[in-house]
DNA sequence: CAATCAAATGACAACGTTGTCAAGCCGGGG
DNA sequence: CCCCGGCTTGACAACGTTGTCATTTGATTG
């Protein structure tokens, strides 16, 4: 059986098939097939030709096994994380990976977890993976950047926080966004203003609240901490702490809550109280989830480019990884306020 | 440097490291590894107990370039797909990737798509992609199942069809669930019920309608076309379709929309029209999306275990992969009819 | 025209595992 | 006591690619 043959009935041709083919040695096949410099332009024609014809694919196996390179992306994640967040962050690493021909690999987490450093640690070293992306709020892990350094595994972290030294950050301007919301709500008359926290430990509940206490003082109104309830990001804790700050004697005219799901239930809450929104109460959230438009009435709230931000966060991960480190790796990105029927 | 050192400096050990270790040799070694009968039982200890101590993981790479086995499942899905679906698939299957220590490989699809099979092919063959699982509507897709079929990759399909013979099939009974949907309304006095069918693409949407269809028989309630309407599985589509029933003459008392994001829609044009849900119309989805319960008011709708279903899809190819082929792989589901608010 | 040097190409080992096959070991039956 | 056969074990090739280094080629220079 020829090598033609064994590659046709196979369905994938090996670098012997092309070598073959055109005439030419296998490891001028893999500098023309890696874009190594100084093959003789016809050469390299030849080369893409029989390529071409024996529809040839390096063997990400053997690629893996021989050079340094596995070209794998991890990508570690909250599992029960809001998923259209995750939906964009894993759109946009998808598609940088693409682009470079990687493949990205997932590592769900569940959170808080004991075992966290050991899995991580497993899935890392078992798959050679080269780089980590970590969408927030996995980048506020202190034990995760840690074991990440220790294994010399670079990584892209997705997160308000600028914590993260020599590795490549992707900034979201949290602060700036939360500030420009609830000035939006200042602006319009509101004074008395609740605010939903969101779970203490990912790094954009402090950012949120900071940019709302941020706008309070800029316009000179006072803090109080009674108009200020802890959630948790999800819809329950929100509707909660919602109900609570609607039972105080003096109610909020206006809730930020620090997410589009607690904002959902702060809704909730409103309506079982009978108040119409946004006459009786306005209500602003978080992220712009797909929830934020198809709820009654329609959410306030602000949009992040998480696709984008994920795309770059994975391209530069692997622009490093690559050698092509193109400094600073400290990239911003803007956030911007949606504003629909929900606030007055 | 002696292996050990080497081990302990990359963080990795090889088997060679760990047949040195444990006084045998490397195929020895392989054997504990994998399972494989016939090894002394002191020697496995022995083995078993040097893998502990050097942290031994096996290289990914290496078996895969090896043995004939990538311990590599794809996923193909559509990247617009609703994504509180494909989080529960990816959850599911990642799981029981997890127990069988395979590796997920995604691959997310636009539709229509002209270059899919050659994208798919690309896909398989390069990452030595050994089975792949198919979410609804993926396994309705005809050039797909051929491509599968011709690179003699199996799959396992998660779709209300049984079309795919000979490979594992994750059956839900939609039409049965519609149906049962649809009488649970007839039992409460709806006679003119509205249906929103779901994108003709989808294997679901004839189910679905189907079901529709064997309830009013059932009831001996006549099918009157024009209470159908053509939506394609989103909000706006919903919306769509449901403002043109509501602007019939003889307006339906109550509407199923074929999922639940179209409900949404749907409680958006009643609520355009001034109409109270559900004293004026009662609305019910299909899914049990989280956007279900937190719309006003929570949408009665249709549950499948989705997550289960990609679990037990995932689990089944890859027995079949190693040959523990139990018969027969297709394996029903049922859906629960989870009733809220949004029905009288 | 020979010497020199850079560019182009190739031979071969290495990567870490599994598959194949042969060999060693051990107990039981003739 | 020897032989047989099954359980254990090991030596070695193979998987398909990249890295290293040597060799060939071709042009340039003295």
């Amino acid at each position: 059986m020829t090598s033609k043959q064994r590659a046709a009935r196979q369905g994938n041709a090996t670098i012997f098939d092309v070598a073959e083919q055109a005439g030419v040695s296998i490891k001028t096949v893999s500098r023309v097939v890696n874009n190594e410099p100084n093959v003789r332009e016809s050469t390299r024609d030849k080369v893409l030709e029989a390529v071409e014809r024996l529809r040839y694919l390096p063997n990400v196996a053997a690629r893996s096994l021989s050079g340094r390179r596995s070209r794998v992306l991890g990508l570690v994640y909250g599992s029960p994380d809001e998923f259209s967040y995750m939906k964009d962050v894993l759109d946009g690493a998808l598609s940088a990976c693409e682009e470079r021909d990687y493949s990205l690999l997932l590592r769900p987490l569940t959170l808080p977890n004991a075992e966290l450093v050991e899995q991580v640690e497993r899935f890392i070293t078992q798959a050679r993976v080269e780089g980590v992306v970590l969408p927030a709020p996995m980048g506020d892990l202190p034990d995760l950047q840690r074991l990440l350094r220790r294994l010399e595994t670079p990584f892209a972290a997705i997160t308000p926080k600028v914590a993260t030294a020599g590795q490549v950050t992707i900034l979201c301007e949290e602060q700036a966004a939360s500030c420009s919301l609830t000035e939006f709500l200042i602006e319009r008359g509101h004074r008395a203003i609740g605010f939903i926290k969101g779970d203490p430990d990912h790094g954009a509940t402090a950012k949120r609240f900071a940019g709302y206490r941020q706008a309070l003082a800029k316009h000179g109104i006072r803090y109080r901490g009674r108009l200020v309830r802890q959630g948790y990001f999800n819809f329950d804790s929100g509707k909660a702490a919602a109900a609570e700050l609607l039972n105080l004697p003096q109610m909020p005219t206006a809730i930020v809550a620090s997410n589009d799901d607690m904002a959902a239930g702060t809704l909730l809450a409103a309506r079982q109280r009978g108040l119409a929104i946004p006459e009786d109460l306005s209500v602003a959230g978080f992220d712009d989830a797909p929830l934020a438009s198809r709820l009654w009435p329609p959410l306030t709230t602000v949009r992040q480019p998480i696709r984008e931000m994920a795309k770059t966060a994975a391209g530069l991960l692997m622009d490093r990884l690559n050698g092509n480190a193109t400094e600073p790796p400290v990239v911003p990105f803007a956030c911007e306020i949606v504003v629909r029927e929900s606030t007055t």
